[in-house]
DNA sequence: GCAGGCGATGACAGCGCTGTCAATTGGCAC
DNA sequence: GTGCCAATTGACAGCGCTGTCATCGCCTGC
């Protein structure tokens, strides 16, 4: 049999409630006894039972992540750097995959609301946007973080500033001497794709440069998209020298659809993407583009979210650094 | 307050233990009864408390999916695959990445266990063969089932048959005419290194072909292995027509060496894959590779596992069928 | 030195379910 | 119709912990 907490609490000569108190970090315990406390725990190797916890406390402690078709490289970042807050706060992570666009959306959440009482959910995008969802949520009152939502106000959790992020890899281009650069948009339903159009249309305009809605196409974030893109930017009479894909897996379509059109990356075009996902180091050349530090946003959100639910404050919205980073994608223009 | 099993029983008329037996699909409880209660829990949208089962029964109902740096895209279908069986029986998942390699790998599983107490754990390569971890979960009795392990006798699981599939990927190149084939093999550690070597072996072996040791080099799984390891096979005097990589990101650090080199894909030289990972159909050309039914796989030896843990059957580890997938990276020998 | 007040600790019940074992029922042979 | 056995059902305790509230002891101020 197991080590109980009446065990714990008959070595150290306490009650049993005591060594609750100072397994919940409760207030109200004398520093001696907490330390005799701690002693007799650490002596034992006592684990509390997460079930009885569970039951007596009515909490889970337990945190779902709940995602819909993010690329696998983000969300197994997130999903790490959520494991990482939930081991600190000995709190457990489920994975929920869901398909936002299907009709009973909210509805399998209600259900893996039921089924596992989760004590909080985190979001990441596009589910961070769903308005029946969040409200079912508030009903509910259950309370949940956000990576990267794409309205921040009164919610918890972790972004960055993506329209200074385009800005900056845009400017890494003006840097370089373009004045024709391009950009292929991310999906329209997604925060991301918004911001980063923004952050184009900004850096440009600081630039003087006139926007030329040409120089501007429709994608989804997919390699086919950055490929399709490509071929209508490459038609062009006056063609770009620069082109900013929303991100990694349409810029190297858009590489790609260089080599098809006989035009050499960066000689002849450079290319920027945003993530900075494996694929921008797998392909060649390697990929000038902006990194998002995924797995913190997703630790920083999930702790965000326990400190809210430990009653340790409010939880925040907390803006993380991204970093540009330079590869062999970008080049002056010839 | 949510409806508890008293509830239901108090509305069906029959004593909570009855309900429990019902829940619980055990035997000896009437048809009509058992209707009456199932009834009862449909109309009140009944919800057993996990926690409560849990602490009662003494089984956690929880399965950890545990991992050491899968490609994620590998890792997402498997945790799909694990999610979809445990779905299905009213089971949880948590996810574990964990490092193989590290002194306290086994410690950390041990500790996993104490805090999490999961039923039962799933296994993925590279920890499916870790003697000392097998060796533990058998001591602490914690039933256990892996995804493609290299020994596969007395344990439970899913796996395809690797060496064959390989026979068959360079099977088809010896259709398109190749008779200098090479070989990048995989990480030495992984037991699909040995299973694509020893495929690709027999393969040349039935055709007829002697086995050059020249053209088998030695890689790890990685892009950058991919590209080492052709420029050495570019380099030979008598450079060889066809390369088979012992997985996609190799391959596609193969074709950007062909570039390099001046070659041609599939003109001067074809290349296949394994794995099917999307890296095959983002690069150019798309590459011939060899489908994984990888979430299949997840999902099949979870439910072995379950099956093993719910007492049905003793778990079994099941073959699985594997797809040529002929995309254009390769073509008869110029 | 003593009342008053607050911080620290403990007693106790019960969270919602299942294991054990006892009680009851139904079915069948005669 | 009776007796017997197995199948079915129920009573009860308790899984390991925490919430509530009562109690205890110590320090403060006069």
């Amino acid at each position: 049999m197991r080590v109980r907490l009446e065990d714990v609490a008959r070595a150290a000569g306490v009650s049993p409630k005591t060594v609750s108190r100072v397994l919940n970090d409760e207030a109200n315990v004398r520093g001696p006894t907490r330390e005799k406390v701690l002693a007799a725990m650490a002596a034992m190797d006592y684990r509390p039972h997460p079930s009885a916890r569970s039951l007596a406390a009515n909490r889970s402690f337990l945190v779902a992540t709940v995602y819909d078709n993010p690329s696998s490289n983000y969300l197994t970042e997130i999903q790490t750097g959520v494991l990482d807050a939930c081991d600190e706060h000995h709190y457990s992570m489920m994975v929920r995959p869901l398909h936002v666009e299907s009709a009973d959306f909210v509805e399998r959440i209600d259900t893996l609301i039921s089924h596992h009482r989760p004590d909080g959910l985190l979001l990441t995008p596009p589910i961070t946007d769903h308005p029946q969802l969040l409200a079912r949520l508030h009903e509910l009152d259950v309370p949940y973080a956000s990576v990267s939502p794409m309205n921040r106000s009164g919610s918890i959790g972790a972004f960055i500033d993506e329209p200074k992020a385009a800005r900056e890899v845009v400017g890494h281009l003006l840097g370089l001497g373009h004045r024709r650069i391009a950009h292929v948009t991310g999906h329209p339903s997604h925060g991301a794709t918004g911001w980063r159009l923004t952050g184009y249309r900004e850096a440009l305009s600081a630039a003087g440069i006139p926007f030329d809605p040409a120089l501007v196409v429709e994608g989804d974030f997919s390699f086919s998209a950055g490929v399709a893109a490509a071929r209508q930017l490459f038609s062009l009479s006056d063609r770009p020298t620069a082109v900013f894909a929303a991100n990694d897996d349409m810029a190297a379509g858009v590489i790609w659809a260089a080599g098809e059109h006989g035009l050499s990356v960066p000689r002849d075009v450079s290319v920027v993407g945003f993530d900075d996902t494996p694929i921008s180091r797998q392909i060649w050349p390697t990929l000038t583009t902006i990194r998002q530090p995924s797995r913190e946003m997703g630790r920083i959100a999930a702790l965000e979210l326990l400190a809210a639910l430990r009653g340790k404050g409010e939880g925040r919205m907390v803006q993380l650094p991204y970093a540009l980073q330079v590869r062999e994608s970008t080049a002056p223009v010839g």
